[in-house]
This record gives structure tokens, C-alpha cells and sequence, in this order.
DNA sequence: CTACATTTGACAATTATTGTCAAATGACAT
DNA sequence: ATGTCATTTGACAATAATTGTCAAATGTAG
């Protein structure tokens, strides 16, 4: 489940138009409307508010938005994984042994 | 040990200067200097000229380098360790239970 | 067909990144 | 101390990426 599904779903299963919420987050249809199809990628601040005018979890959607802009910076990525790896390791410990 | 404490420890081993390697990159001696720094971020072709010119192994320092990048991104986040390890296992298993 | 919701794409506005330059600072020999 | 060269700093320009607007196109249901 993507941040835009998860976000669709919820709009839909409220019965609102990309209308109703756009307006309120303060954007343009066109700009929801691709953020649910993962078009294009929400600023933190819109995602906060999506989460508060769908009641979404902040922590739930937050998290899973974060590790969508993670996901993209390293696709394409020949050492993505690794990469990851040694971030989560230097998280853990300061710095790692990275070899 | 950061991408830029690697490549000035490289660059000062062979005994060069800042011009030397800049020149070589393409660039002027202040983006290096900061570059070495940590004040600015290299772009990946720098970082490949710099890893070819300085003999550091393409695999570590690019891993290092993105590694960088995504700690950057999730530095401040409140849920940057959680969403790192989503996005772990986004890869590991193509879509997880984030619960 | 009509009415309304959504999607699409061209483009503008804004923001972030990358680069240049010159002056300031530091290191060190004379 | 002065001179010389390397490095650092900061103001600013150029470029690239992101975010937004708008109107027309498409989809959907009556």
C-alpha cells in the first residue's frame, strides 16, 4: 500500500471528491489527483494535513511517505541496498565497519 | 568515516593539491574544499571521477556516498529509523506488513 | 446527451542545487 | 614581520528540480 492508495482509500471510503480535500489541504485537484496515483510525491505538509482531515495515523503515513522518498532515491542505484544497510548501521552504532 | 574525510585522506596520501584533483573534475577548488568538508554534497559523477583519480574502489564510495544521502534525507524525521526499515523490507519482500 | 469528477499535459512560479569568483584566512619558509 | 601559496569563506549567478495553475481531454453515471 502506497502513501497515494492508502490516501484514496481513505478519501473514498469517506465518500469526498479530490475537490472537497484539495481545497482544504489548499492545492489544486490535478495535484491530489496525482499524488493519489503516485504521479507525484506530497510535501510533508500536505501529507500532514491529509493525515489529519482523513484521520490517518501521522505516524503510520509519515513513515510510510519517508520510506517512499527513501525507495526513490536509490532505485536505479547499483549499491542502493548496501547503502541502505550501512545508513541503518551508522543509525545504530555512530559509524560502522562498513567493508 | 564520511565520503569527504575518504577523499581528502586519499588526495593528501598522494600528496595533492586541491587544484590538482578540482582541475582534473572539472571543477573549481572551493566545491572541492567543501566537498572534503562535508559542506556540500558531491554529484555522482564527481564522486566517480574523484573514486578513478584517487584509486578508491567505485563500490565502497558510492555506498558510502548514498548511504550519506539517505541519512540526510531522514535526519530531523521523526520516524526515519522506522521508515528506513520499511523501506528495507519494502525491497527484501516487495511490499511489507508495516503494522 | 448532460453533468460532474477525474486525469492529462503544457506551462509558470518557486525552491534547491551547483557553480564562479574574489577576498579572507592559515601555514610556513625566509 | 613579509611573502607565497593552499585552503576556506561568503556573496552571488546559473542551472536544475519541484511544486503549482490552468484548461482541455477523458471517464462515469444518470
Amino acid at each position: 500500500m502506497t502513501t497515494g492508495e492508502l490516501i484514496r482509500e481513505k478519501r473514498e471510503l469517506k465518500g469526498l471528491l479530490l475537490r472537497d480535500i484539495s481545497t482544504q489541504v489548499g492545492i489544486d485537484t490535478a495535484i491530489l489527483s496525482k499524488i493519489e496515483r503516485g504521479e507525484r510525491k506530497a510535501t510533508k505538509e500536505q501529507i500532514a494535513k491529509l493525515a489529519e482531515i482523513l484521520e490517518i495515523e501521522r505516524c503510520f503515513i509519515l513513515t510510510q511517505y519517508l520510506s517512499e522518498k527513501i525507495l526513490d532515491e536509490i532505485q536505479n542505484e547499483d549499491f542502493g541496498i548496501e547503502a541502505l544497510k550501512v545508513a541503518e548501521q551508522t543509525i545504530k552504532y555512530g559509524r560502522v565497519n562498513n567493508k
